[in-house]
DNA sequence: AATTGCTTGTGATCACCATCACCGGTGCAC
DNA sequence: GTGCACCGGTGATGGTGATCACAAGCAATT
């Protein structure tokens, strides 16, 4: 089966990939069943936008391939990036669940796949099988949990060096390999990065310069290699 | 009934005054009774501490009366308060429900009472009450709303000034009286209103000195009164 | 090859705010 | 009372990073 974009479409979610991860998944037979019925499929460009910021909410998108990126705006265009989300994550939860607004936009960077389940259907089936409304309450901590580390990088980590530090380690840890090493493919633009850590395109710049030159990382193409993760650290710490 | 600290103990939750805007209330009478079997009940003085960042969770507490706040500090002691409890909100929910450590800690700002509901029986509670577990979903994703707020102001809000306008009329909207004036009972010092906007204690001073000058406030005693709201907008979404 | 658009590197400048320092005030305990 | 701890005001200073500006690199399209 193809599909546009250059994607082969995933049409159930019971023969997923990555149905192991997923908080929807791993349900009686019965719930996964309906589950899988009440979804619906689409694909979609890079840069498509699955909900935008301020929008009541429609209903939540499983994202099946492809990445996409959470950013929330202000009025005169400063925007961060919360959060990067992989084939798995689930969004839009929170704002279904608590019927406010969604308080993020969701773009997609590359080409992917997202299953959308409709806002009453999931509320419904939240209300007709209570041990699956734990388990979202479970992911809503987690969600909650990674909202907290955010606030603290943007609250208690002062300097952008050392966001920019805690941004590689979390980077290169996800991806670390058995001699050490931890090559990561960068896909972020310096802006995109810097709406990260919250600062501007220029000083991210300027810390790759600093880091290259001071040894703590390399660049090969578009491959980043942590060169001096110590050092890393004890900026982050410091 | 008489308790330390001068307060009167509220023994039985069925009959306790903020009972209507209690998650754990509106229940099912056994559900409701069962949860008051649970649970125990104790007097903090001024300070104390409920639980700490980092600690593992050892259950929920309900704030009956008094108020706390929660506040989150790195190594090097530099600390935000993320959140001002008052009696009806629940603490540590999120770090029960994930199994993550408290990501924040709890300290009693007055003499107050908390219910305490350890860990295993409020998860053993849940899993028999799933209807209940929707609702704590809900409350879940309504702590993570507020948390996006925090991230928006700490990582949007550029300068102090912004978010301390943005804090006065967060507190003025909530005690609006029908005159249209909103008078403001005072009982934070200036160094937890710096933690709260992610600022120093100097800078808080500075910025009331500013705000009285140019007639946005005035300080009648430890009474704050908003004198000129438009132009404290106006400075927020500037 | 040429054009266009996006991304990146880097210099110069400057406002802002953290930091340090010090003082006066107030309440509290002894 | 005296001492102590905390709180609030305010000056001086300096570093840091945002901002502006421009050039150069790179990719896609025609």
């Amino acid at each position: 089966m193809r599909a546009p974009y250059g994607l082969n479409i995933l049409d159930n979610c019971l023969t997923c990939p990555v149905r192991e991860e997923h908080i929807f998944c791993n349900l009686s037979v019965q719930a996964g069943q309906r589950l899988n019925d009440i979804k619906s499929t689409a694909v979609y460009p890079k840069g498509a936008m699955l909900f935008i910021e301020g929008q009541q909410p429609r209903g939540v998108f499983v994202l099946c391939a492809g990445k996409a990126k959470l950013s929330t705006s202000s009025r005169e265009g400063k925007t961060i990036i919360t959060k990067l989300s992989d084939a798995g994550d689930v969004l839009g939860l929170n704002s279904v669940i608590s019927s406010r607004p969604y308080e993020v936009s969701a773009e997609m960077m590359e080409p992917g796949q997202a299953n959308f389940i409709p806002r009453e259907s999931l509320l419904q089936f939240l209300k007709d099988h209570g041990e699956v409304a734990l388990r979202v309450a479970e992911q809503l901590s987690r969600n909650y949990y990674t909202a907290y580390e955010e606030i603290r990088t943007l609250g208690l980590a002062t300097s952008p060096s050392e966001k920019f530090a805690k941004l590689l380690l979390s980077w290169s840890t996800k991806s670390t390999q058995n001699d050490g090493s931890s090559p990561v493919k960068l896909t972020l633009t310096h802006e995109e990065i810097a709406e990260i850590i919250g600062t501007t395109r220029e000083t991210v710049s300027r810390l790759f310069s600093e880091f290259k030159k001071k040894q703590l990382l390399q660049l090969k193409g578009s491959t980043l290699l942590i060169r001096n993760r110590p050092a890393l650290e004890k900026i982050v710490q410091s």
